[in-house]
DNA sequence: GTTCATATTGTCCTTCGGTCCAATAGCGTT
DNA sequence: AACGCTATTGGACCGAAGGACAATATGAAC
């Protein structure tokens, strides 16, 4: 299964370059093969109007991998209700690559592990109406320091992570305080709860290991 | 990474040992081993009150995997909750069963393909209150020239592709500085260059941009 | 009712990151 | 010799980021 990466910025090939050294990248959408089938192809989401061939990649027998700077529900939903079969952070790290296709080759959907806990969680809560007697249990787990592992919703407020992830896209506190309607000072409270919590130094290096659990 | 299968049936599918010659085979909550470091426990619910016992294997280190018989997303909910790494079908297929364990063993979680297919829709549907930008309008993409897409070393000059490297690897100019034993003033003066070149507003950008990590 | 977690905001202060104004020196091309 | 690119550094300046003290309000849990 022949790999191709679509994007029109080349400057994050190289990762991926590592992972398919014998893949192609292909920075337009008319230069595209013919012939998809038993293709894999990988796609960068801010060129998001690639998406809109997306069916006819589908139909035409590839196989689609859309790679986001930003996991989330609503795009996991739009991209795999119209037949992509992976749905990832961009800077998965190498290995995550490799299993994500073979998880397709066989037939396989891949959607991250915290974007699918959180997905598990929530459509429950929909579906719940009256069971869930048997395990409640503890829960808590007093949550020991722990700086590592672990899906972000286990270790940060709902808040921090809307922080947390607005960081991980660009955001300044600025931005990020007017985005959620609040004040810069409460932005930077949280984030340092973030930091302490995660034991990272600053916002870049909370970037880097968000970036890095997706393995 | 041990694999042990956990159930009181006796019948168990020849299927997993295929998969796992050298698994072993426990009847019982008692006959498992002490240590549960780096292990990867395989159990069918019908033995439902092993779930009770889940919470404590987790937390001394073992990695869950919880086989049923009609896949649910309420069922689904509950032991990934409480930390399982792994849902699905017990008649897995044997190269499935080998695959969950290797998205295991890089920290991913595992669901099957249909359940993960509802969980997305479903959990999309709810969620919708978002303002959902991205992918409305099929329109012009005209592809403007966007500022760059040559690999970095052609737009970089040797001292600055160094620099702009240790910022993607978490550095302060302070530590590059010392690292390239010149002055904070000088990288400053590189990191001008390549955010004037490639076109970012500040090293964090640098970092989304190059998404390389060079360590 | 009291305690605890969460969310919110304040002020003051320090450090870090980035830009704008420069300048000097080497090295290769024309 | 003149030109251009690279690497180096200086100083002044400003805004962003993050920590060190806070305080207040709410809702859930006990």
């Amino acid at each position: 299964m022949q790999s191709i990466f679509l994007t029109q910025s080349d400057i994050i090939s190289p990762r991926w370059q590592l992972a398919f050294p014998q893949a192609q990248v292909v920075l337009n959408v008319e230069n595209l093969p013919d012939i998809l089938s038993d293709i894999l192809l990988w796609i960068l989401v801010p060129d998001a109007h690639c998406l809109n061939y997306l069916p006819q990649w589908i139909s035409a027998g590839a196989r689609v991998v859309v790679l986001t700077k930003i996991e989330n529900p609503v795009e996991a939903r739009q991209v795999l209700e119209q037949g992509a079969s992976g749905y990832c952070h961009y800077l998965a790290a190498e290995p995550v690559l490799e299993q994500i296709k073979q998880v397709i080759q066989m037939g396989g959907l891949w959607v991250g592990a915290d974007l699918m806990r959180q997905l598990v969680v929530a459509t429950a809560n929909t579906l719940v109406t009256a069971p869930s007697v048997s395990l409640s249990m503890p829960s808590s787990m007093p949550s020991l320091p722990m700086p590592l592992s672990r899906p972000l919703s286990e270790m940060l407020t709902l808040r921090e992570t809307s922080v947390a992830r607005a960081v991980a896209a660009g955001k300044s506190n600025k931005e990020i305080a007017r985005d959620l309607t609040i004040t810069e000072r409460t932005v930077k409270a949280h984030l340092s709860a973030v930091f302490e919590k995660l034991q990272v130094r600053d916002r870049l290096h909370l970037v880097l290991t968000m970036a890095e659990k997706y393995h």
